[in-house]
DNA sequence: ACAAGTATGCACCTTTTTGTAAGTGCCCCA
DNA sequence: TGGGGCACTTACAAAAAGGTGCATACTTGT
């Protein structure tokens, strides 16, 4: 074994004792998380919740229908299924009005907008970079499949 | 079928025509990304990368080994194969002093290092809302595993 | 009457991702 | 001479993540 086995390992990285973090804001010695962005990356990590925030804090709040045709390409399943998860990690308020041709409706928790925020640098990041970006995909997806 | 079905699909999903973004940089109508987040997010999307780009943009290059260890919990096989592809994607830079017994060190590269950068807030996110954050993992972990 | 839309739930299955445990070649150290 | 470290590599699981399709309960439109 390469890693540590048990997860239960309450040691925690201490960050790069060398020069220290330049622009840095990872606190060392955390809970569980060796840094913020751990415990960040813990609550979005999945394929559609970033986006989901993201769109969320563009317009107002979005019934159910409007988001789903909003994210391309998402699945009712999976749709749900995060909009869940986010929801009882408290970064979405569900609003169901209960009518009877159901009527619900999501928006961001305050705290999903303080999230939605920091997600900002990331989309400008990939605004900026597209042509590198793009040139990435091009690479992997155009000749064979050893490069990914 | 809820979402498309062929991958193809050249349309693009043209943001939501409602309030326009407060704050948002998201640009519509990329390539093949539905915005600069999206973008962003199929290079990083992986379950060390955001580590390794933060850790590295910490201190300066990094031995193999120091990373691994710096980096608790991930496993030989993950690590070098996440920096594989961050190099391959111009955001990391190997190199091997090719000496006897091996010596090689990672770095950032200024597109890793500004990926890195927009990183931070995420990071800070996470340090803030700490509390938040343990509070969700001790629902997820501690009742069932219904939630998640 | 029947199709369509609304917001989900559920079962089943495939794909992708991650992890585990080993091994490699080479060197240094006691 | 056996052990350990270095930087990997590979084969083989296990586990997530994601997708598909059908079902629900009720309404509105045609």
């Amino acid at each position: 074994m390469t890693a540590s086995k048990t997860k239960t390992d309450p040691s925690v990285p201490s960050p790069p004792p060398q020069t220290a973090s330049p622009e840095g804001t990872c606190t060392p010695t955390l809970p569980g998380f060796t840094c913020g962005l751990d415990a960040t990356l813990r609550i979005i990590a999945a394929k559609w919740k970033p986006l989901i925030l993201y769109f969320l804090a563009q317009g107002g709040p979005y019934r159910y229908g409007e988001l789903r045709r909003a994210i391309r390409d998402v699945s009712d399943k999976m749709l749900i299924q995060q909009l869940k998860e986010l929801e009882s990690d408290g970064l979405v308020k569900r609003t169901d009005y209960k009518e009877i041709p159901p009527r619900v409706d999501y928006s961001l928790t305050p705290l999903g907008h303080s999230l939605a925020e920091a997600l900002v640098p990331l989309c400008s990041w990939g605004t900026e970079h597209m042509d590198e970006v793009s040139r990435v995909f091009a690479k992997r997806e155009g000749w064979g499949a050893k490069g990914r």
